[in-house]
DNA sequence: TCCTATATTGGACTCAATCTAAGTCAAGAC
DNA sequence: GTCTTGACTTAGATTGAGTCCAATATAGGA
């Protein structure tokens, strides 16, 4: 069982078929799909799963913690099951490919007391847009 | 007429109606309606014009680099016509309520050469996320 | 094993955004 | 001033992500 399951298990999480396919799709470096990504990973090893399962499950995993709502285009969410080091995000604007990055300076000592207009300020997200080597090698032209 | 439609017109776009209430509305400071809301005030000054040029007047606005998508809920897109200074954004996590800020620290410098997996960086966004006084003040709780 | 609170399901629904085909009109040519 | 034309606008259909719901199934404690 991996470290997530013994996590959700040890806070009364009841575990379920569904819930075990869905954290095992959601295991690994660099994962940042989309709930239909993760449905369709998840059919792959328990066919009858629904749509509505995938939502439900990731809603919870965020609720609970266990994974972050990323969304790098505007347009579909992601799921970043990597909560447990702190990072941000830097996309391919061409391809859409997503990496995890560390930061050597705290975003948040960049927003100076005079520009937080009365706003009690928790938290910063950072996310790079830039070309990834394989769309820079596939189309030298511009974007 | 505003900067904004001189220089549309001297860019050769047709100048409509339509085109001129929507770029009416989007004056302004910290201006970031969605496209539901830009419809709902442009109606009030041109009741026929309908949301399908609502969105294609803003989707032409980002690409002449007028206007700029923000995405601040991972829901709906908003267009901020602030472009001609450098800014980010701080949202209130309890109303949704956003404002422009400028920063002290250039956040591209924050993101070492080994964490850039050979990607040509070219951009940052930074969103603060916190409460802001009125929602403070209503809820002394927790969010 | 039984029971019950909890989870899952499929399908209908919502909402933002896009597409389409037909009608309209701004602005340059005369 | 009017004509013409291609770009613009329109209403409505369509797409796609995400949500909701009532019926059914089941995990896990008693």
């Amino acid at each position: 069982m991996s470290d997530l399951l013994r996590r959700l298990r040890a806070r009364g999480w009841r575990l379920t078929a569904q819930r075990r396919v869905i954290a095992e799709v959601l295991d690994g470096e660099h994962v940042h799909y989309t709930a239909d990504e993760v449905h369709a990973r998840a059919v792959e090893l328990l066919p009858e799963i629904s749509r509505a399962s995938v939502y439900n499950t990731l809603g919870e995993l965020v609720v609970l913690g266990e994974v972050t709502e990323v969304n790098t285009d505007g347009r579909v969410r992601r799921y970043d099951p990597n909560v447990h080091e702190a990072h941000q995000h830097l996309v391919c604007s061409d391809c859409g490919a997503i990496r995890d990055v560390r930061l050597t300076a705290d975003p948040l000592k960049a927003l100076p007391e005079g520009e937080r207009f009365g706003f009690q300020v928790a938290e910063a997200t950072v996310t790079y847009y830039g070309r990834c080597p394989e769309c820079a090698a596939a189309n030298a032209g511009p974007a």
